[in-house]
Order: structure tokens, then sequence, then C-alpha cells
DNA sequence: GTGAAAGCGCTAACAT
DNA sequence: ATGTTAGCGCTTTCAC
């Protein structure tokens, strides 16, 4: 492995120099430029990651802080934020928290503190305030991805809103029995999402004049399965049937499809079904949705850190920033899962 | 932030010992390091990771490189890989390799080279030989999960012989024309894992004297909307239906299942479905499958690592290991998916 | 625009 | 078992 010297010595200029030409940083001439990066490239040299972070303080890397890995959502974050942190040579470390809870702990009491980040985002994460706390000490940028996280910069769909869009969809398709398949705290780690959800669904009801009925919410878990589950239960009852199912996420929404299609009923022609996010299995269900983008989420989330990190170096006397609420935009799809009430 | 010698100052000993006793190389008694551990907490001290990698050669951190993280199995592996990196105190670095081909090029030529990592695994990767060339030329441990990759030490399960025992199922069932939904190389960045399914199939028709059709081979992508595809061609012709398919992923055999029902055919009276791998839906729609445990390979595999690291500190004379292929464990699981031939 | 040199915060000989 | 000290390979003042 070649060092710093030894470009140094091939191109024939000091080490500074090389850094200088190498990193960007600092007056270097076109033509210094040229001969070191000729030289370096000569050599395969690249520069040690360890020794340039204890040098700078910079480690040119982000970590995200994810609770599973195994939902869409996430790893479509974590995909989008990975393309703009790759382009700018960063790297990204992930801190997963399923399992135990040992886990838990570690990251925050040690992983997150060893330096080993210059900015960290979490994604659909209910932080104890403790953790929060800890997120906060760090002095680093922070972004919350996926759900409003106190105290901390987020960057969130409007959950209310997007209900909000779905149910009047579904009202303005004529249906006056609207059903809710939600989230419920016992399921989630994060519960801010399918009460924000839940409440856009009610508001959309009583601005159109409907009712809101208990017996046409049904907590789930925001799997297939459990949306199977909880549709089945409503669109089995013989009487007072809803004709319109409006479901939290998508993969819940596919799920009352198939109950649905178990039991008999038509979709869209019996009960119309409507679901949020896009998931790339909507389109081959036909389910209309409200498409949110979490590739771009990541990529916006990344580009937010990095360009806090870049604010820093300019002006290392600022205050650190406000915590900021940004809005990811979200758009509904309509395909063959709804249509107007006969 | 504390230091180590604000750590030394209060525990009245020196950096060295309370590298020591924090590291746990080298010998400390038992009195100094419970003054030493006791004095770092109250002050909050971690160690941090850049000066200890300078100064160690050891970055305590692992890369991980994968083609997309958009595949159930790909997140489980590294899921159980981290699992066991976290309580080692290892992080995780991820380099995601979906994107346009400039990240495939920068991960290979830049980021993996910056010494960040102590050691790397790949997840179901088709590599050119050149970038297998430069993964061994860091001279640190590398694994392969799931798949071939010549020169490398590997953790997959046994493609033919999975292959061979789903169809045998479905032999052993009576059928006797046998559809087979597998993969291409055009759908695929992994051709090998397909291939050695077909095989497999093919081997296990032969071995029971059942001739090997190509009308009852398609190649599809792996996805669930392309199982659903292939199966509805070969189930929707009138003549010579299959009574049995042996999809080569679950998220296919799901796609088979749906179109058997779009057709009308019910499962597994009409036609009997098996997959590879117990997804988490497989469950939901009965499947039948062989199922491999990828969460379990990614423990194993970030075993294997750590094993080849602790192995290195103890004789590091010793010259690399020999590329070891392990066999990862599957096995059949019987669900509602296959029934006896009528 | 470029070079000299002082660290960055640890670890690992080596000495005791 | 513990302390002293010389780096690890860069970046960044500070001179020039």
């Amino acid at each position: 492995m070649p060092g710093i010297d030894d470009v140094a010595r091939l191109a024939g200029v000091s080490t500074a120099t090389v850094s200088r030409a190498l990193s960007g940083n600092g007056p270097v001439s076109d033509r210094t430029r040229a001969r070191v990066v000729q030289a370096a490239s000569q050599l395969g040299y690249v520069v040690s990651s360890d020794a340039s972070s204890l040098a700078s303080g910079r480690t040119r890397n982000i970590g995200a802080v994810v609770p599973h890995l195994s939902r869409w959502f996430f790893t479509s974050v974590i995909e989008g934020a990975e393309r703009v942190l790759l382009g700018q040579g960063y790297d990204l470390t992930l801190y997963n928290l399923s399992g135990d809870g040992g886990e838990r702990r570690r990251v925050f009491d040690h992983h997150l503190l060893r330096n080993r980040v210059d900015a960290v985002f979490t994604v659909s994460l209910e932080l104890a305030e403790e953790e929060v706390g800890r997120l906060l000490a760090l002095g680093k940028p922070v972004v919350g991805v996926g759900g409003p996280l106190p105290g901390v910069s987020t960057l969130t769909i409007d959950d209310l809103a997007v209900a909000r869009l779905a149910t009047e969809h579904l009202i303005s398709l004529g249906h006056r029995r609207i059903a809710h398949i939600g989230g419920s705290q016992e399921f989630d780690l994060d519960f801010h999402i399918p009460t924000s959800r839940r409440l856009g669904y009610e508001q959309a009801l009583r601005d159109a004049g409907l009712p809101v009925d208990e017996q046409l919410h049904r907590a789930s878990d925001f799997t297939l399965p459990g949306g199977y589950d909880a549709a089945k239960q409503m669109l089995g009852s013989p009487h007072e049937r809803p004709t319109a199912i409006f479901a939290a996420s998508d993969e819940m929404a596919i799920g009352a499809i198939l109950a649905a299609r178990d039991l008999g009923l038509s979709v869209p022609r019996d009960v119309s079904i409507i679901g949020i996010d896009d998931h790339p299995l909507a389109d081959f269900f036909g389910l209309s949705t409200v498409a949110q983008h979490p590739g771009r989420q990541g990529e916006q989330a990344a580009a937010l850190l990095l360009d806090a990190l870049q604010a820093a170096r300019t002006s290392p006397g600022r205050a650190r920033a406000e915590p900021l609420s940004h809005t990811a935009p979200a758009d509904l799809i309509v395909r063959s899962s709804t249509a107007v009430h006969p």
C-alpha cells in the first residue's frame, strides 16, 4: 500500500501539496495538481481513511439507524441515501436496531459515540427521549426520515394529509361506508404514523359529513397477512359491509384485496381498496395508492446532511441550525382497485 | 469529548494501562481494570475509532457488498451478520452496488481500498474476475454468501441439491409433468444460482426416468409478477398442462399460485407448487418450499470473518487461509401447496 | 503556490 | 503489572 509520501516523492512535491491536490482543500496550481494526480493513480494510491479522519476530524462516513431491514420502506430510503453518498465519496454505516434490544443500547452507548460518522439519519424510528438526547449530544447533523422526532430535523410525508387524500378519493367516488386498516402501537416501534393516518381518515370523513364508526376501524401490523385478517373480518360480516377500505400501507391493502377475493367479492366492483406507499407490488395488484417515494426521501436526507456538513465547514462559528421539518411529496396514483360506488 | 489521558489521570494510571484495560489486550490487574472502567464510564469516555484504527491497524468494521437492498434474501443476510457483529463491537459498512454502475467502480476502486474495513463479505454477487482480484488484493478476509465465487471462501446452500430435493418432492407425490420457473442471466447479476437450480431439477427428472421437456421451462426474474406471467403461460395452455411447478424462488412460486387462481385452477388439487427460500409470505400462502436461512447465513459469514481476523492476530505468520466452501443447511417445508397427483 | 513541522488520539514495543 | 515513548498516515497551520 503506497502512502502519501510515496506519491509526494514521485510527483516531486511535499506531502502537504499532495494532500491539498487530492482533497481539493487549499490552493494548488493546475500543473502541480496534474502531476500529483498522475503520480497517485500510477501508484494506485488511496488515502487511508483513518489517518485522514484523525488528522482532519472528518470521517466521510454517514450513520444510518433503522429499526429493521426487512421492510421495503427502510431499505428504499437507505438505497436512495447511498446513491448520493457514494457519489460524494461517502460511506454509509448501518445500525440495525432489530434484535433483542441489546443492540439498541450498544448502538447509542457505544457505536455512535466513537466518532465513526460525520452525521446520522434515522428511519421511522420512535426514539426514547434519552436516545434523542444522545443523538443530539453528538453535536453532529441529524435527520429523521419518516416520522416526527422532537428536536431533530425531519423529512417525512404529511401523514395526515396523505390519509385525508386517500380517504377523500374514496368519498369522491361515492363511498360512504369506508373502513380503515391502520397500525397500532403494540405492533410498531413508531406509533405516530398510524395515529396521524387514522386522524387524517377521520377528518376526511367528518368534513364530508360522514360518521366515524368504530366498527370500521381495525388495528393491524402493516403486513400483508395482517391486512388480510383485518379485511376478512370486516368484509365477512353479512351486514353493514364497508364498500371501501383505506389501508395505512400497501402491504395491508394487498392483503385486503386477497381477502376480498377469498370472500368472492370483486375489487373494485364490490369493494374499493386503497393503500399508502406505492410498493413495488402495488402495480401488479392494480392497487390505487398514495405514493411516497422513499428512495427520494433517502436522497434528500443525505443531501440535507451533506449540506449541513458543508455549512459547518464554511462557518464553524454558527450555532447548530434549528431543527427543520421538511415535507416530502406524495401523490395519488389511481389504478384499478378503486371505482365508483354503484 | 474526554480523551484517553483524561481517563488515565482520573484513574491514576498511564494511558497505556487505560488502553489495555479497556481493550482487553495485555495484562492488567483486576483492581486497576476496575478503577479504569469506573473512570471511563464516569467521564463517558468512548475510544476514538480513528485513532485506535490508525495505531492498531484494526478498524472493528466489516464491509458488506450487496447487489440490491430490495430483496428479502440480501437484507436478511445483512441482519444476521449485524446481529453478531454488533455483539462483538463491530460496525457494518454497506456497499450497495445497485444504481448506474458508477457505484460499482467507485466501490472497488476507492471505497474498499481506503482501509475502512477489516474484512468483507459479499452477497449473491457475480463479480468480474478483476473485481475478485481487487477484493483478494486487499489482503483481508473475504467471504461470499449465496453463490460461488472463484478463489474466495463461500457460504451457500447446495443449490443443485436443493433443487433436486424440491423436484423429488413433487415426483414422490406422483407428478410427472413438472414445470420449472427459473432465472436467466439477463435478469440477474448472478447466473450461477438459476443454472444450478435448473440442473438439479433436470437431474431429478432424469433420475426418475422422466423426460426433460423444454416446454416446461420458463426463465423469469425471481419476482412475484415474473412468476405470475411465466406460470400463466404454462398453466393457460389447454393441452399438456403441467400438474406441478417448481419455482426457483418463493416470490415466483407465489406468483404462480396467484396465476393458478386467476385461471380457475385450485392449488394443490389441480396443480402443486413449490419454491425455494421460505420467504416470510410463504406461510401465508401455504407454500411448500425448501427453506434456506439467510439470517443464519449472515451470522455464519460474520463468524467466519471474525474467526479469520482472530486467527490472523494469533499467528500473523501464517499464509492466507485457503478458500473454503461452506454449505449452509436447507430443509424441505411441506405446506398446503403440494399434494398427490390425483 | 508550496514546504516544514506539529499534531490528531490512540496502541504496542520496550523497559522497568 | 505498569509506565515511557515512538509512531500510525495523514491534515493543517504557519512560514516563505
